[in-house]
DNA sequence: TTCTGCGGTGAATCTTTGT
DNA sequence: AACAAAGATTCACCGCAGA
């Protein structure tokens, strides 16, 4: 298992690796949801529907017909439906939400802001909203509006309070050019062979989202092992991810048919290895090193001197694994503020030793210490 | 002249417009606004205060402060005093258009979501809500969040029957390499010369808009001689593009130094000729591609292995985008520096794939993704 | 004159752990 | 629950000083 020792201790067990399972209940999410235990989910990613409230038909300019949404699953007579709905199913989400878990909803202009304002409403707090943007968006054929090329998710925690939620922020900065990560994802539409269809060749669901867009979403959020749902399952591309990047899933999907594409789509998925998997072991995470372990390590005997990197500055090491600057003793970082003038300091990175080869920094003494923790 | 034929027969004779006027208005929004004869707006633009309700300090990596927005009318004690407060400022704004009218509206997730309800709840029917993407946001600091980086905006017309309204089509799709535009706009923060300083050199105000940003609002849904109005007129950036852009401007300001400042800005401001009101162009520059977009292309798997050019060296491609050499984890940038012993390293000009012709430069994968952009 | 390096900064809901 | 301590953390762009 690659988990931090930090990391692991610090949240409630995971499911095994080996053990993640994957399925789709049959049902109204709101109702089976209830029936999850409560706090056991770790990210919750949700695609409800849109409320677009189509009116008529719409025609390309070549007259050809487009199949827009129009499903009765997608008709609420009234904002305060919709409204009244959205509350029940982010009320039965948050309920099962682990303390730490975070949620994601996706929509568009239709719905995205009463969402938001009842998530609000509901104590959720927000982290960011994150733009799809489409590489290839429908066209506007009317010619009266913008092209609608985005939409919009949210991502928030289940309180303000909220602590240790997951964000794989070292990983996402090395896929991104060593810049990190943006709230503008370009990501294309689902189409070709991604898109599932049915033995008439029409597309199975109208909403079908790119398998990019999840990956991107479980990669940035949560951690191998961990308990995904979808309140709304669709054709299961929350739940085909899940499985390719070894998380447990469970999808809650009305519709019997949506399901059954769904579960032999999420069966033919191939787990991808795990040590393509394995997070990252960062410095949020590494284990705590006391300054006070490099004495006892013998690395650091009391009495010597500690130097800032211009060597203009030398503290005395104590043995109870203070230092002494001047007349002033206090730790490695309060000593580190105190000889910068500055309101803190890592002093980790501030603080040398003399060696024969120059100075070196303390911090790669705590990196030897480190890395002979995690070879026993 | 850039005008759309369908926009200029189906409606009311305009302002003339060399008499275009250019006005603040001090004193409370709803209060002043309400004034106005009903009706008479042809487009709205605010800028409404955030809710930021920031607690803390923030302070960068150097230790240095973020200034902050931490201005008394950015605070409410709740989100139902700012819904309140919104849904007073918008029926006063409402009242004032014309039925052809369009309102735009700007915010972040902190307000945007309650902002945007509260429109459809007052019957402001939606025609986009537009992404401004900011080239130069600030970062994320402490590394918890994505970068912060876009703005989005409402933009509605008064009711859903309204008809008529301007949206100059043909003008935006010429502008922009004759392709349509689309509703996520790429424009830099306002900073430098445009930034309004005061005699101590700080800014004036701490949230002035981009004179762009401002344009080509004007620009796609108002026409020349058309009377604006901003409820939260700041330093003025809208009444200065509406002056530039042959617009008339009536701006409400609470705050006599803003309103002082902004009067002397707009001032200043030298229209532009009428015939010159030409659409503007964007320069598309060479988009910044992300390693992981070659994954979630499938063009490389997760799990197979990067070569150096003489094929010494293999590295794993993670599922996250990050590539592991031996032991080490990182970007292929800096795995690309590790394989060769050097402080630095072009990922992408030195690692290859393997397939049935040889290896394959992972370049040359970038390229393909970017000819496709370049094609959209 | 042109180039380089350094400092400053932008609507930000920006930590975690132990006492 | 409040407090203190440890310690992790930034991108693009602009202006200016100095070479």
């Amino acid at each position: 298992m690659v988990e931090s020792r930090r990391g692991a201790s610090a949240r409630a067990p995971r499911t095994n690796f080996e053990s993640a399972s994957h399925r789709i209940v049959l049902g109204d999410c709101v109702a089976e949801m209830s029936k999850l235990q409560a706090g056991s989910v770790d990210l919750v990613f949700a695609d409800p529907p849109y409320n677009l409230q189509l009116k008529g038909d719409l025609k390309r300019p070549d007259e050809s017909h487009v199949d827009a949404v129009n499903d009765d699953w997608d008709k609420f007579d009234s904002f305060s439906a919709y409204d009244d709905f959205t509350r029940a199913w982010l009320l039965a989400a948050r309920r099962a939400m682990k303390p730490s878990a975070t949620i994601w909803v996706i929509g568009s202009y239709h719905n995205i802001f009463r969402v938001g304002a009842i998530m609000q409403d509901l104590g959720f707090w927000l982290l960011n909203d994150i733009v799809w943007r489409k590489t290839n968006p429908m066209p506007n054929f009317r010619g009266r509006r913008f092209t609608n090329a985005h939409e919009t998710m949210i991502w928030a925690a289940r309180d303000e309070k909220a602590k240790g939620y997951t964000f794989n922020y070292e990983a996402l900065k090395a896929a991104n050019e060593d810049v990190q990560a943006r709230s503008d994802w370009l990501i294309p539409l689902c189409t070709g062979e991604e898109r599932l269809k049915g033995a008439d060749g029409k597309k199975v669901h109208p909403t079908q989202k790119p398998e990019g867009l999840l990956a991107r979403v479980l990669l940035s959020s949560s951690r191998p092992g961990d308990l995904v749902i979808d309140p709304f399952n669709g054709t299961g591309t929350t739940g085909a991810v899940a499985k390719r990047l070894g998380r447990s899933y469970i999808g809650f999907e009305r519709d019997k048919a949506y399901g059954k594409a769904a579960e032999m789509r999420i069966a033919a998925v191939e787990p991808l290895p795990e040590d393509s998997l394995a997070p990252f072991m960062t410095a949020r995470e590494a284990p705590r090193v006391a300054f006070s372990e490099l004495i006892e390590r013998g690395m650091i005997m009391p009495g010597t001197k500690l130097f800032d990197a211009k060597k203009k500055l030398g503290a005395l090491v104590r043995a109870d694994g203070a230092i002494m600057l001047g007349d002033k003793v206090g730790s490695i970082h309060r000593m580190g503020a105190v000889a910068q003038g500055s309101a803190a300091c890592n002093g980790w990175t501030f603080w040398h030793v003399e060696t024969k080869k120059g100075l070196k920094l303390i911090d790669e003494l705590r990196a030897e210490i480190r890395a002979g923790m995690a070879a026993e």
